[in-house]
DNA sequence: ATGAAAGCGCTAACAT
DNA sequence: ATGTTAGCGCTTTCAT
């Protein structure tokens, strides 16, 4: 516990020599142990327990050219809606005996591309989570690279989308049904899928006779974002709120209640991607999104072509749709 | 973007014969250009561009026996604990030249353990947040890796603890300014070195005269777990909770709803953390932690010795306190 | 069934 | 200032 140098690690050679066998045997032993004496298998296993031998996954690597590492990158780790996924990607991964490198691009634009060009060289693919590239940018690095897209709807990259259309339009017709006319719909980042997205469901919504839709943005899509952005909203006497997600949609109700307007009893609010709904009270209304399904499906994909081959545009394969399911809420409520 | 086969990627040994130069001198436009002609790492750092070269990590790890990437293991990413924590951890690393490996151990021990082996032959070291391995083995761990802890108090082995004692203090110090006596304790996990830390600063105040405690465990650590706990308090009429985590408090409020009573006008709530606390309505009362003194801290703990040496029990260094801050919220109101 | 030797991409003495 | 060589820990032909 105190001592002042790290004991030698032990490699492939210690243990041939340990054992007076050939490094080839050791390495089989643990490869393809069916070219092997059971006998010597177990000899060899038992030294390798002793000496405290582990495989050196780096020099596996070099050695055949196989990676053991999907670079997971995300814009921010800190925003809800990555942590599940990024907790099945990596789960999925350890299954199929992968470790997941994380990369948090800060929102930054060319971080995220260097992070790119510098672990290229190093892992077995990316998983990139909401990507902030431009398309010909994406398109330019998966010709060259294995990336998986979460949330990017881009042909011809591989691509997995949690999809809220639905969601969203089964909320909106439960509001409708409860009486609500007046709609609100707080977007979030301009240039993100997912507000598209969402904002394409709204607009068409926003076409059915007697509903008006008024929509504003939270800028930033936070909390505070979204508190700015409902006040702002409130002159056209909305009574129902449609946010960008839950974190947007708390801030929403924050500013209805400084206001004098409460949740549920005079606005209905519905949040989305099921992030925090489930942790507040009241309990928000939300779209869930099969996060686990997400990351595994973006796994399996990166792990799919041993080689990092993408898909032809024509091909059907390598594009997974997910859609999300509208959940109630005690943020629901009969229009006033 | 319909290729077939993975381009080759460029090496070393591609960019040396096509300039004509030897490998060393393309290395060493890299490593240490100062041994160069300027005009030489001009035209080695033009060749690597033009053919798409990047360094391998990996041949350069094997080389030198310089690892690149520090392994970050949480229990659980899921839990909103830790994300703040592995960005700041992750933004350290990057200002380093280091990358972070992430590992979810999904709370279990082994796993945990398992990690730990697999990974310290490939990593410079580990940083681990909230282990769930007991002493004794985090001690013999770190006897043979460099391992840095977050929120585990063991002698010896260097660590960053987040101390919540000083703010759990000032908050049930403005409680008690407010008139209240009769408290909640709404625990959380067992074993956990935070949870054990702020049970001890309850139970100091449980002392004062006039003021009674009962204390609760939410059992898991979440906000159904977490209303379920409250629930079972109501009876002895408390004014006040204090709860493990924002997640729990939270729980707290809907199970107080639930009988009726309201947050703040009937019962105050005090969370911890500071991880739901702002982005929820009413805002909560909570203890804000510096994470990312503590993420950097940690990183730069591990990068610190460049050997993995262990300080020696006795060193008072490797040791850092992060004291957290009691920060008011709309969850507090004077005693009925 | 096992061993010997070459090589993965890079760095680091040791020349020159 | 640059080139040569050996070697990091492993896998993989190719022998035996």
């Amino acid at each position: 516990m105190s001592a002042d140098t790290v004991p030698e690690r032990a490699t492939i050679t210690h243990v041939a020599k340990y054992l007076g066998v050939s490094k080839s045997t050791v390495s089989r032993a643990f490869n393809r142990p069916g070219m092997l004496l059971p006998e010597t298998v177990a000899r060899v296993r038992d030294a390798a327990h002793e000496l405290g031998y582990t495989p050196s996954k780096t020099a596996m690597s070099l050695s055949t050219g196989l990676y053991t590492s999907i670079a997971v990158v995300v814009p921010d780790i800190a925003n809800p809606f990555f942590p599940r996924l990024i907790r099945a990607a990596q789960s999925r991964a350890n299954e199929r005996g992968m470790l997941c490198l994380l990369g948090d691009t800060d929102e930054s634009e060319t971080r995220e591309a260097t992070l790119l060009t510098e672990l290229a060289s190093d892992v077995h693919g990316f998983v990139l989570m909401s990507s902030r590239l431009p398309d010909e940018k994406l398109r330019e690095l998966a010709s060259k690279h294995n990336i998986v897209l979460i949330n990017r709807d881009i042909s011809g990259i591989r691509r997995v989308l949690l999809d809220t259309t639905a969601g969203m339009n089964a909320a909106m017709e439960r509001l409708l049904s409860l009486g609500h006319r007046r709609f609100v719909y707080i977007g979030g980042p301009d240039r993100s899928w997912s507000n598209s997205q969402r904002l394409l469901a709204v607009q068409a919504f926003a076409e059915r006779p007697g509903v008006s839709m008024t929509i504003e943005q939270a800028t930033p899509a936070t909390f505070e974002g979204g508190a700015e952005a409902a006040a702002r909203t409130i002159g056209s006497k909305p009574t129902a709120f449609l946010c960008f997600d839950d974190v947007v949609a708390e801030g929403a109700v924050a500013a209805l209640s400084t206001v004098g307007l409460r949740v549920p009893e005079d606005v209905s609010v519905v949040g989305c991607d099921d992030t925090l709904a489930a942790m507040v009270h009241p309990q928000m209304a939300t779209i869930r999104l099969d996060y686990v399904a997400a990351g595994r499906a973006a796994i399996d994909m990166v792990l799919e072509p041993p080689t990092g081959r993408i898909p032809r545009e024509d091909e059907g394969d390598g594009y997974l749709v997910l859609a999300g399911q509208f959940v109630e809420g005690a943020t629901l409520a009969p229009a006033v």
